[in-house]
DNA sequence: GGTCCAATAT
DNA sequence: GATATTGGAC
């Protein structure tokens, strides 16, 4: 080990009072740069010939280390190892850098092990006091105490220090990676009640180094996505009535003022589609308690209506294939609903109603991605991913050279309660992803027995879909009691409401 | 003066 | 195409 600035070797440790960066970098500008750091803040170098020594200085130095700093090329593999072993351990801040965009992403796909940060070329001066500042503030509230004073007033003095010198340097180019598009999102998701504005997200973010102005730009790419996948749904061949009732000459008219939906569309006559029931008996297959989801099946040409609402959701009405006789109103229907979901690139797909076994009214939703600008490719799915994708494309009424916005997916979070059980047991329905009930049990529903409000300051977006379906006076149409006497009050109204529209669609 | 946001540049 | 930068508006 030494204590001189000497940049010679390929891997270092750069030890400061308050705060430890770990180097792990050949790239001499970016060596440069510290070294600049180091004449300003009087660092401690330490300088080690093999990967492990690093682990050592770590390990010695793990209460005031803060943050790793490592080039990501040539030697992936081993320093991963490393990486991977520091994450687990010490729980501390990685960053990865790398003069190649290509090599970061094929780092991050590859799950990353661990890695925090991904930033594209050297370091700037500016990127090293963004890091720093951040990592002090984390140790400062870490410490929860004061005399960090000393710390902070030097990260401040090196930033005049550089505009002083107007030296002016260029920024950084981030790499968003899926675990900081993730971080993005559910910092959205977060301020879902307040404004959505780049400075909240960015702190909610908590990544070092990441700017206001890198989380705005990003922010603007995802509007636009969100708006372009939203337009997807308007822009199918389906003959849309009075579409946000913008006709002037029906705007005034009785049946579009008592008419719950702002639009309807309707099927046209194609050939009777399994829509994506397909994909979705392969994916629940896995679960024993789901067989009968093979029994639903759409006959586009009188079997199921389609309806939409102005936020582009999409609900269907489903009648059992075994119970065909007619197109009246029927107790076993089913129903199955579409909707962009709150993170923008993704659908929420939801359906239930009472099965032939005469048991249980089953609930289901789960989500996909079908925003590629926005998500990350995962093309394992093969078959099960064409079925789903040409099954909605067919029900959307486009052909096959459908954009690419149903192509993609995640691995399903799915998850599924049995309603009527959810409601007569004490056991509480699972907590991990989406609930049914989220979705199925608009407010007002019942409208003596209003559903409690969600606790805290939780909003129900998926109120949204129903409330927009269903108009409060005819709620009470979905009331019935199943054959085993419980109350199966649910969504099935909605058929009657088709009904009840049906002239006009 | 800080921030947002849409347009524009790289 | 993705991200950074700019410039007007608030």
């Amino acid at each position: 080990m030494s204590t001189t600035n000497s940049f010679g070797r390929s891997t270092q440790s750069i030890i400061a009072k308050d705060i430890c960066i770990l180097l792990v970098n050949d790239d001499h500008v970016c060596c440069n740069i510290v070294s600049n750091m180091l004449d300003h803040c009087r660092y401690e170098v330490f300088t080690y010939e093999k990967e492990m020594d690093a682990l050592s200085i770590i390990l010695e130095k793990k209460d005031t280390l803060e943050i790793i700093l490592t080039n990501v090329h040539r030697t992936y593999a081993k320093k991963f190892e490393i990486i991977e072993h520091i994450e687990k351990e010490f729980k501390l801040q990685i960053i990865l850098m790398s003069p190649d965009v290509d090599d970061i992403k094929k780092v991050s796909e590859g799950g990353g092990n661990g890695v925090t940060v991904y930033i594209l070329k050297s370091l700037s001066v500016k990127e090293v006091n963004n890091l720093w500042a951040n990592a002090m503030a984390q140790e400062k509230s870490k410490r929860e105490i004061s005399s960090s004073s000393s710390g902070k007033s030097r990260v401040k003095r090196k930033i005049e220090t550089d505009e002083e010198n107007g030296n002016v340097e260029k920024k950084t180019r981030i790499v968003w990676t899926k675990e900081m598009h993730q971080k993005f999102l559910e910092a959205i998701d977060q301020l879902r009640n307040d404004k959505v504005v780049p400075k909240k997200i960015a702190e909610l973010m908590n990544v070092p180094g990441l700017t206001r102005e890198n989380v705005a730009s990003h922010l603007q790419k995802y509007r636009m996505c969100m708006k372009r996948a939203q337009g997807v749904f308007t822009s199918s061949p389906y003959d849309l009535t009075d579409p946000f009732n913008l006709n002037p000459s029906q705007a005034n008219s009785q049946e579009s003022h008592w008419n719950p939906f702002p639009f309807q569309i309707r099927s046209r006559n194609t050939t009777p589609s399994l829509f994506s029931l397909n994909f979705y008996e392969s994916r629940l297959r896995t679960f024993p308690d789901m067989p009968l989801l093979s029994k639903i099946q759409f006959k586009p040409d009188r079997s199921f209506r389609v309806c939409g609402d102005e936020k582009k959701n999409i609900l269907l009405s489903i009648e059992d294939n075994n119970n065909n006789n007619n197109n009246r109103i029927c107790s076993d229907s089913h129903f199955a609903g579409f909707k962009l979901a709150n993170d923008g690139k993704s659908i929420q797909f939801g359906q239930n109603g009472h099965f032939d076994d005469g048991s249980v009214n089953k609930s289901y939703i789960q989500q996909h991605d079908f925003c590629p600008e926005m998500g990350n490719d995962d093309s394992t799915l093969g078959p099960e991913r064409d079925d789903w994708m040409s099954s909605v494309a067919s029900l959307l009424g486009v052909d096959d050279s459908l954009p690419s916005i149903l192509t993609q997916q995640q691995p399903p979070t799915l998850s599924h309660q049995n309603k009527v059980a959810a409601t007569t047991m004490t056991q509480p329905p699972p907590s991990v992803g989406l609930q049914w009930s989220d979705w199925a049990e608009p407010p007002g529903f019942s409208p003596q027995q209003p559903p409690p409000s969600p606790p805290g300051n939780e909003v129900n977006d998926n109120f949204e879909i129903f409330s927009d379906f269903i108009s409060p006076g005819l709620c009470e149409l979905g009331k019935g009691i199943d054959e085993n006497g419980v109350d199966a009050t649910g969504i099935c109204g909605f058929d009657d409401l088709l009904f009840n529209n049906q002239d006009l669609t």
